[in-house]
DNA sequence: CCTAATTTGCTCTCGCCGAGAACATAATTG
DNA sequence: CAATTATGTTCTCGGCGAGAGCAAATTAGG
């Protein structure tokens, strides 16, 4: 959003700016507020809300009362609104839902897919998007789907624990006309709890995400920071613990091999097959808990390097907090000790006075899902979009 | 900025657009090429021109005649127009120099310092920078400093090399009223390369500016990614290399401590002391350069590292292209098979097939004064700093 | 050297937009 | 029940850029 340049441009520009508020304010927010947020006068937001209303993209219903003074509304998503659809493809199942304005989401299906080969895995998904973009008609404004790889160009993903090399995703999932919107799930998830949990408000923050292995990125902003090639956040293939394992992804050291599930798996001498174990690594979390020695010492050395990776990302990056998601969390908070040790031996001594604090993620399990349908919609909350909508009403 | 909300915004929002540009074509562009690429009319354009050269902040000159129709003006620099006092701090030496509009620079004034204890060094640049403070009068829109080490909050530095500690350096430089703005060496070069250099036009660079040891930053749309607190860029803070030695900066293994002069001298076997062994690892890179296998294997060592760290942040980052300024030229041009072959082997698999070019950087020596002037003129060339000067006139 | 073509600058009118004021409305408070 | 308070509604007004029509200043071509 480049900001109006002529006074045509005005009014598109701040219908988007109210919306987008309103979609941000996660249909809690008033009327009253808004148009104070947002600076604009009572007859400006008057005008704005009528257009919204008559366009179908946002209705008024009443807000509960607080103070004196007359009653303002809250500005929440129209019965007849715009909807994204969110995507989540894991590497065994996916998961198909939408969002409305204001971001509250409703699971539609969710099934399993064989994961090889791509084609048939993709396409099974692929009729389902079909499917459901059927049903809703013209209320889908935008498809996102978050992937458990590395996305480039926006299209085209490797799912290493897979073994998809170069699939084409957008081209085989995109069913009609209606926009379709990758991401990384780690960077997604992070999207989600920059604009919905932890990292609300942020500037600069950072997520990771932990499941198998390690993935992250950093929001700046309220948005994953984007690479040339749309690559997000791959800041787990930077060789950041001395390590000299070879990494799927053709790197070597790669800090994302020692963080994760299968880190735990190697550091207890088990090998490792992909994309099994995550059961396997939850029973050596859980053997860690219960006091067995070599479960301990295997979280620990996964904590430390957790940590230490950590600190690394915090002296380049420079956030303001770390958030984690996944297996990070219980990783975290069940060898608190090594992993803060690690941590702050890896800060900078400027940073040591005040290292940025690391949370947990504030959204559950339906973080990724909530990044998918933030992405489909960041590019409908413009003046261009909502023109668009307009128009075809 | 984020663009105009109101009809009484419009104007000052494309006041600032239209200098901005005009500056940003390096006081070359033409009012017809602006007019054009600001998507103005020429009505429009009249007017903004009229309104710049009435507050001086602009002037029209006539431009080379190039094809047949009316010809077109330049608009560049006022002779009585707003400038920026730009500032380079070194370990050993400081030079002052003013830019005005269109990045224009004039060196004023240089000299040695002592370096320790800075609040003499620092006071010596105060006395100096109130000097020409005055002598330039209300022209001076604000004063950008580069300073040799990480900056935090915008105020607080620490200079490992010449052991300062939390130095607020921006209190002790600040003369009256005038806007100071500090800025990390390395990252205000990357800075005047993604204005004026290699980096033009690039959406996501990076930039590695190589002196005692190694700095970078990673430029976003044209301006260095800021952190949280301000510090921007401490990527050679990672232990992207394997290594255990201890840091200045309270880390271990720190990636500047393998690239750089300092690094080349301790692969030589060579003591490193603060500050000095400049010369002598320009000798060492002679030395490689006429044979010497020594010589050679140290660059080897030093080249080998930055590469490999070089991928490492290509990896997580994904930057479109990568600049060098400083000694990395030539630890990059000197030792290239060794550079190139660690870092398409640190390099991801898929990013292999068109990895991110490594150039030398466009601007000389003058990159990091040319940054400082960006970094105050960007606070300048704003609705609101516009508006302010024209009150004051 | 002259004319047509071309591009740009200037000026004026017009429609659009948000500010802001005045007023209406609907709640709380005591 | 009346004073208070906050918000929504409506209308006027000033400002802004678009766009059209015209003027100006150059080149291309004969």
């Amino acid at each position: 959003m480049t900001g109006a340049t002529t006074s045509g441009e005005l009014r598109p520009h701040n219908l988007a700016r109210l919306l987008r508020a309103a979609h941000d304010g996660a249909g809690r927010a008033t009327r009253s507020e808004l148009t104070r947020g947002l600076g604009l006068s009572r007859g400006a937001a008057a005008v704005l809300v009528a257009d919204l209303a008559e366009a179908r993209l946002a209705e008024e219903r009443p807000a509960p009362q607080r103070a004196r003074g007359r009653p303002t509304a809250i500005l929440g998503p129209h019965p007849e609104g715009p909807l994204a659809l969110a995507v989540d493809l894991r590497e065994d199942a996916w998961t198909i839902a939408t969002a409305e304005i204001g971001g509250d989401l409703t699971v539609r299906e969710e099934r399993p897919h064989p994961g090889n080969p791509p084609e048939i895995a993709l396409g099974g998904l692929a009729a389902a998007i079909d499917r459901h973009l059927t049903e809703l008609g013209s209320r889908v404004v935008g498809v996102g789907v978050a992937l458990p790889g590395p996305i480039r160009d926006g299209r085209v993903v490797d799912i290493p624990h897979l073994s998809w090399r170069d699939v084409p995703a957008a081209d085989i999932l995109r069913a009609d006309a209606t926009p379709i919107f990758l991401g990384n799930d780690a960077a997604l998830a992070g999207l989600a709890e920059a604009r919905r949990g932890a990292l609300r408000g942020v500037a600069v923050g950072l997520h990771f995400h932990v499941d198998f292995d390690l993935g992250g990125t950093l929001l700046v902003d309220g948005s994953p920071l984007r690479g040339a090639r749309g690559t997000t956040g791959e800041v787990g293939h930077m060789p950041l613990g001395g390590s000299d394992l070879p990494c799927d992804c053709g790197a070597i050291g790669c800090w994302a091999l020692q963080v994760g599930a299968n880190a735990l798996l190697r550091a207890m001498g088990i090998p490792v097959e992909p994309a099994r174990g995550r059961a396997e690594a939850l029973r050596i979390l859980d053997g860690a808990a219960a006091g067995d020695p070599r479960c301990a010492a295997a979280l620990d050395e996964v904590a430390r390097a957790f940590g230490a990776g950590t600190a690394a990302l915090v002296n380049a990056l420079d956030p303001q907090r770390v958030t984690l998601s996944g297996l990070g969390v219980r990783l975290h908070e069940e060898a608190a000790d090594t992993f803060q040790a690690a941590y702050e031996t890896g800060l900078m001594a400027f940073r040591r006075d005040e290292p940025p604090p690391v949370l947990p993620a504030a959204l559950g399990g339906d973080a990724t899902l909530v990044g998918a349908s933030e992405l489909a919609f960041d590019a409908f909350l413009t003046p261009e979009g909502l023109t668009a909508w307009q128009a075809a009403r």
